[in-house]
DNA sequence: GCTGAAAGTATAAATTC
DNA sequence: GAATTTATACTTTCAGC
């Protein structure tokens, strides 16, 4: 069985993207050494993936722990909310605070699962507070311990 | 009170990093233009961020819908193992899955936390089967109904 | 850290396959 | 229709200051 991608995106685009989703700070000439293409030609798909939307965005991941976020968690939040415009502000609300990384509607016990940032116990204990703020009916805190894996590549191969 | 930070990296370079981390297809002489500063001054700093371990590296993000990534599910896992040799084959198995895109070691009633990308119902089916071969005493999937935020991007500023 | 020049890239246009 | 080559503008990067 086929995938909506191969009607799209032929296997030099697929190994473009996988190329650019490891490192995204290439020049031209190398990635199109490397799937066997001129620079232009490279230049004009990766022109092409990001416009149609294949590509979000490029971006630099940073170091946390050089940067001083000891403290990321996972927090499991409930509501109490049920009209859609109050939803709609809760989650406005969560994306806009900037010590959440991921906010995901889930199925099952919770309603939401927020990825969190925090530098140290005092930050998130006031991050913490400010959840309580709006609207929720239950929360759970797990902090991680040990990150295993952390990565932003799609196994589109 | 001041963070360990401010000792090593100044305001700039704070700045420099916020918008790498935001976009970092952007030239050295836009940056440059951006923090009040040259472009081989830029250059320099960001050179310097890098080998100082500041960036980890530089990633393109690309659109998981588009691609046809429709099943992101968080799966809750427990262990039976407890001999820390085996504990780090499991690791490893868990980590060399291209499905799973993160992996966090947990306080609280789960050992691990998983990120898993799939395609669809049956490549789920098939990436638990292959899960529940490694030593695991109890899975709990929840899938992700929608994503209402999803940022690699640290509060830095 | 700046300025200015040399090397290297990205991108557009013209040409070929 | 898509890729290559040629040509140009832009960027990075290295001096010297």
């Amino acid at each position: 069985m086929e995938t909506l991608i191969s009607k799209v995106l032929d296997p030099v685009d697929i190994q473009i993207l996988d190329i650019l989703q490891k490192t995204a700070n290439i020049s031209n000439a190398e990635l199109g050494r490397r799937v066997n293409l001129s620079p232009p030609a490279t230049h004009a798909r990766i022109k092409r993936l990001e416009t149609e939307g294949y590509i979000n965005r490029q971006v630099a991941i940073l170091n946390q722990e050089k940067l001083g976020f000891d403290l990321l968690c996972f927090i499991f939040i409930n509501t109490d909310i049920h009209q859609a415009e109050q939803l709609e502000v809760l989650e406005q609300n969560l994306e806009a605070m900037t010590e959440v990384l991921e906010c995901h509607c889930l199925t099952g016990e919770f309603d939401y699962l927020l990825k969190v940032a925090n530098k140290d116990r005092r930050e998130l204990e006031e991050f913490i507070r400010k959840l309580n703020k709006l609207g929720i009916s239950r929360i759970q805190t797990s902090l991680v311990l040990r990150e295993i894996k952390q990565s932003t590549v799609l196994p589109i191969l």
